[in-house]
RNA sequence: GCGGGAAUGGCGGAAUGGUAGACGCGUUGGUCUCAAACACCAAUAACUUCACGGUUGUGCGAGUUCGAGUCUCGCUUCCCGCACCA
């Protein structure tokens, strides 16, 4: 479709635009014949239409090509949004109204997950249930986001701690506990099939994920096995199973921790401490799709950081491990992992973590008091010291020796606390050439360091860990290169039955389970501690209700105190499923919310396929978005969901900063140095000079003014310190001085009035009195002082403190609003000259605490939601931090009063004309439609709205008030400021929601002028320009460009040695 | 230490290898007003010049190119992530 054509649909049949069943029947709402832009009447109005005519629910069926776009489950926490929240909330908006408008079928859904700890937290403190708090906390969340006018199909809204979606979480948990990883297969199978395979032939050929420990059985052993003992054999292969486990304990949460919810040592959440314990816990047998999860990230569109924080939490290794003997002990070896097998002939010593298992029974007597102290040391060690102290080398000698078993040399065994008993085996071999921590610890213990690459330069100042060159020293591999050598040493390692190649994760199984009750009860009941779950028609399995949220006297999790939690006479999983269950497949709730035969049908789930744009916070990298990934692939090997990976596009957004306010408030120091600068210096002359406390001042006490004429001295402090005014009187007694104390409170009321206390001390000086104070008690206790006027004092004479952005407009307090706070209630301040009080300003995260945080509602009702939605876009690129300031706003809302005016041209009266347009008009509107089209598709939001701003501009400039050019306008604005759209729709003459009309699209042909100012550079910078026909040739741009004065002046009369001309841009001629 | 990203006016930020600083804020001046607010108009990178103009400018240093904010190489600083991971 042309340009040109597509105008004429506007022009002649602006209802074709219209998808809606004809028998849709729309009510309109009243449009006031008003010229002014009143956002506050007219959004209300059109978000109740919206909502009166389902405007924005979606079908699962349609001929339209589908479209997801999916925004980041949020938990709805009490303390409301901030308007660094709703940032993702409204590009994905203008995202799927921008691709209806272009003729998709757009899912765009929002709910919440509402299962957490903040909520049950909150229920201890006040033995409120979580479940009416989290209700409460939705409501508002809800309202706050019904300000801003999305496009959510509300009938689709989800809650994870609504029982008939949990049903369906407990339900795909039941599954996972269903079915194992089988290698071969490479996909998750029914447990059922493992059990046929085992009592058929046992399980020495299974190939399949399962625990270390898992024992091989023939199919007679199994069959002969009881009930119990193969309950617990399949337990090693089932994708969710309890397990002992070291797990994060919090004791102050009373739950257990995820990896990615301990940071520093510390709980993410409340920073409360976090311990090691061994506790039986469900566990996600995620290791099973490490290399799946892995493989994945290449076929998905995602930020590079987000993968890349991905891989190192998979944390794949690939290399061999290694079996040593050990001198002297027949039947035990000593396993290492390495990465770099090719190196092992370098290796001159092992190293155990200090909790080996092997380290007691290898320890010669005459080792085994150093090595048993070492141990103790090192288990005494906390977390956050070791990661603190890994400059330190540290570590004792077993007396054993380990054999190398391609050479025969003996190793002497340590151990250090610098190999980690939970990676690999807990033990490496040593090579001090190429590795800087075996390196360091050669050099402290003096351990032989041996080259193994001809290219390894500098060994006796640090391990060169090279790849590149042909190895030394190392027997069978002497000559050859990295690439020949590692494929060579696994060979020898596996024909000689020493170890062989194997690939190792530093991605560990999920702990599933938490000591807590606000979340998915596990479908699962206790019989002869073995887990059996319940039937699937008793799902959903409800979460009872108890007395108290807290564990029981006996440490058990709260749901012991639940009445009846059990199951057919057997005790029931007292633990609750963590966060990131619900989290993990909500995306397909959307699809088909209201099922309750399935998590999602197969037709919802076929046509909706998967998420197309996801957006939300980089905060879930490893959490939410690893196992959500997890869980989808297990979904799709059961054949449930299409897609291995279920978002195809995701987009963090960055976070909004904010801009935080300061003030200064005097210190006592302040006042002496105000006193001699504002008061005292001015008649310095009249009284001669003064002596101020300093070094050298002979006085027993120092006074902080004295003059050298006259016996006067000045105290300046806080009437409050009587004390300190006793001692000074005293003091100017014995000295024979006379005393003026001046209350640091009177030189606050008088702040703005130096000549008041200048006239007080010329009395003073005057006076004969021994002791002058003041009578009346000073009003004001605190100064705060305009930051303008800091440079004049020192720097320690003022506190800085946060001060409430709502009280500051332009960086200037409102002193006013200011007093009725009561950091200010008994304040004064020091202004400026203008009587204005200055604060400075810093960027920092938007929080409470810095009281920098701007609510979206304010904003709203100030500016209105259109306003907003655009300067939030408009503050810069969508994937940056970037600081709130409020003050910029008023640039995006005479925006919209300029733009709503090009409909009012002549001040009063809705009208447009049915004129043909201008070819200018023409080429600024498809410019526009041009940019914006092309800036929404690489979610360039914020150039989108400067976009608009220019093409207003350039109309209004025009005088423009034609339908062929605005309306298309109303229809590229609608995506960014839907209630404006709406409104100058109808007032167009529309029925029918802006929302299903017909995204232009622009015509080349009117983008081009006859004439363009052609820049002229010489040597490539810029010296003139010159107007010449936009198709001009090449001879003839020379010509004109060398024509003219300009040019001529630089080429100095001699000729250009070269003119490069390109066609439509520019010239540039070389001298 | 490893990995990823960034650096452009007073501020937020624009610029398919082709007129650096679009657009907006702020600031300054003007119009309107008794006045203020709003609105509107104009100016606004720095230095220099009465002016025309000139010089310098995208963290620093080289390079490729007729031409570099953009590409290449080497640094600096900042942000984010990971971290005795064998």
């Amino acid at each position: 479709m042309n340009g040109a054509r597509q105008t004429a649909i506007f022009l002649n049949r602006p209802s074709s635009t219209v998808h809606r069943p004809p028998s849709t029947v729309y009510r309109l709402p009243s449009t006031e014949k008003t010229m002014e832009y009143r956002p506050n009447d007219i959004e209300p109005k059109w978000r109740n239409w919206w909502k009166e005519n389902q405007v924005y629910k979606v079908d699962n069926q349609s001929s339209k090509p589908k479209y997801y776009v999916l925004d980041m489950f949020p938990y709805p926490s009490g303390a409301g949004l901030h308007v660094g929240h709703p940032l993702g909330y409204i590009a994905s908006d203008i995202l799927s109204r921008y691709k209806r408008l272009k003729g998709f079928n757009v899912l765009h859904p929002m709910g919440y997950d509402s299962f957490g700890l903040p909520a049950e937290q909150y229920a201890i403190q006040t033995g409120i249930h979580p479940a009416i708090s989290t209700e409460q906390n939705i409501a508002s969340f809800r309202s706050q986001l019904e300000n801003i006018g999305f496009s959510y199909d509300w009938s689709r809204e989800v809650r994870t701690s609504d029982p008939k979606f949990y049903k369906w979480t407990q339900w795909i948990f039941m599954q996972l506990f269903n079915h194992y990883y089988d290698t071969d297969a490479d996909k998750a199978l029914p447990i059922a099939e493992l059990v046929a395979r085992i009592s058929q032939s046992g399980n020495a050929a299974v190939h399949a994920v399962c625990d270390d420990d898992t024992p091989t059985v023939s199919a007679a052993e199994w069959n002969a096995m009881s009930e119990r003992d193969q309950q617990l054999l399949l337990l090693k292969y089932r994708l969710t199973y309890p397990g002992e486990a070291y797990v994060n304990w919090c004791p102050a949460l009373g739950s257990v921790l995820s990896n990615d919810e301990v940071k520093d040592g510390v709980s993410e959440r409340g920073g409360h401490p976090v311990e090691r314990k061994l506790m039986k816990q469900w566990n996600m047998r995620i290791t099973a799709y490490a290399d799946r999860l892995l493989e994945g990230l290449d076929a998905i569109d995602w930020p590079e950081s987000i993968k890349e924080q991905q891989r190192n939490w998979i944390g794949r290794s690939v290399g061999a491990s290694v079996r040593f003997a050990v001198e002297g002990h027949d039947g035990i070896q000593i396993e290492v992992f390495t990465t770099r097998v090719d190196t092992i002939y370098g290796a001159t010593f092992t190293v155990l973590a200090p909790e080996h298992e092997l380290v007691q029974r290898l320890t010669t007597e005459a080792q085994r008091a150093e090595i048993d102290a070492y141990v103790r040391w090192a288990a005494s060690r906390s977390e956050v010291e070791r990661m603190a102290e890994t400059k330190k080398v540290t570590g004792a000698f077993t007396g054993a020796y380990a054999i190398n078993p391609f050479n025969g040399e003996r190793l002497p065994i340590w151990i250090a606390d610098y190999v980690l008993a939970g990676y690999g085996t807990g033990a490496v071999m040593a090579v001090p050439s190429g590795d800087q921590r075996d390196w360091n610890f050669a050099t402290q213990f003096h351990l032989p360091i041996v080259p193994i690459l001809d290219s390894q330069k500098d060994l006796d100042q640090a391990a060169d860990p090279t790849r590149e060159g042909r190895y030394i020293n190392s027997g069978i591999i002497n000559g050859m290169t990295w690439s020949e050598a590692v494929p060579a040493l696994i060979r020898w390692l596996e024909e000689n039955d020493l170890g062989k190649g194997k690939t190792q994760y530093k991605l560990r199984n999920a702990v599933f389970s938490r000591q807590r009750y606000w979340g998915e009860p596990v479908p699962a009941y206790w019989k002869d501690s073995v887990p059996y779950l319940i039937d699937e028609q008793d799902l959903p399995l409800v979460l009872p209700n108890i007395d108290k949220y807290l564990p029981t006297e006996t440490g058990e999790p709260p749901l012991a105190r639940a009445e009846g939690w059990n199951y057919r006479g057997c005790e029931y999983e007292l633990s609750t499923m963590p966060g990131w269950a619900g989290s993990s497949w909500y995306f397909y709730r959307y699809m088909d919310p209201h099922n309750d035969r399935e998590f999602c049908s197969k037709e919802a789930a076929q046509y909706w396929q998967q998420v197309d744009f996801y957006l939300g916070g980089s905060e879930h990298a490893v959490g939410h978005l690893l196992y959500s990934r997890f869980w989808n692939h297990f979904l799709h090997d059961l054949g449930l969901v299409p897609h291995r990976e279920y978002a195809k596009k995701l987009v963090n957004q960055g976070m909004i900063q904010g801009r935080s306010n300061f003030v200064y408030r005097a210190k006592e120091q302040f006042f002496e140095e105000y006193l001699m600068l504002k008061v005292l210096k001015p008649f310095l002359s009249d009284m001669g000079p003064m002596k101020i406390a300093e070094p050298g001042f002979e006085e027993a006490i120092q006074y902080d003014f004295a003059f050298e004429i006259n016996d006067l001295v000045i105290e300046v402090t806080s009437w409050k310190q009587e004390d300190k005014i006793t001692r000074v009187r005293q003091a100017a007694q014995s000295d024979g001085k006379r005393l003026m104390v001046l209350y640091s409170e009177a030189l606050i009321d008088q702040i703005n009035n130096p000549e008041f206390i200048a006239d007080k001390i010329r009395e003073a000086l005057d006076s004969r009195e021994p002791f002058i104070i003041a009578t009346e008690r000073p009003r004001c206790e605190q100064l705060f002082v305009s930051h303008s006027l800091l440079y004049k004092y020192s720097p320690e004479a003022f506190t800085k403190l946060h001060v409430d952005v709502g009280l500051v407009e332009s960086d200037v307090l409102n002193i006013e609003k200011a007093r009725t706070q009561p950091l200010f209630g008994k304040a004064n301040f020091k202004t400026d000259p203008n009587g204005q009080y200055t604060c400075s300003w810093e960027v920092e995260k938007m929080s409470k605490s810095k009281y920098n945080v701007v609510n979206p509602d304010d904003m709203v009702a100030e500016h209105g939601a259109d306003c907003f939605r655009m300067f939030e876009m408009f503050l810069g690129p969508i994937t940056d931090a970037k600081p709130w300031n409020t003050q910029g706003i008023s640039g995006v809302s005479g925006f919209l009063k300029k733009f709503w005016g090009l409909f009012f041209p002549d001040q009063d009266t809705f009208s447009v004309t049915d004129e043909e347009p201008t070819r200018d008009e023409l080429r600024v509107l498809h410019n526009c439609i041009k940019k914006v089209t092309d800036d929404i598709e690489r979610m360039s939001m914020n150039t989108c709205v400067s976009h608009f701003m220019i093409v207003t501009n350039e109309l209004r400039r025009l005088n423009c008030s034609k339908r062929a050019v605005l309306e298309p306008l109303v229809v590229m604005l609608a995506p960014f400021g839907p209630h404006i759209a709406e409104e100058l729709w109808h007032r167009l003459g529309h029925p029918t929601t802006v929302c299903d009309a017909v995204w232009p699209m622009h015509n080349e042909e009117y983008l081009k002028s006859d004439t363009k100012d052609f820049p002229i550079q010489i040597n490539g910078k810029l010296r003139a320009t010159v107007t010449l026909p936009t198709d001009v040739s090449a001879a003839d741009a020379e010509k004109a460009a060398l024509a003219l004065e300009q040019v001529q002046k630089w080429l100095d009369g001699k000729p250009p040695k070269k003119v490069v001309f390109v066609p439509g841009r520019m010239i540039n001629v070389v001298v």
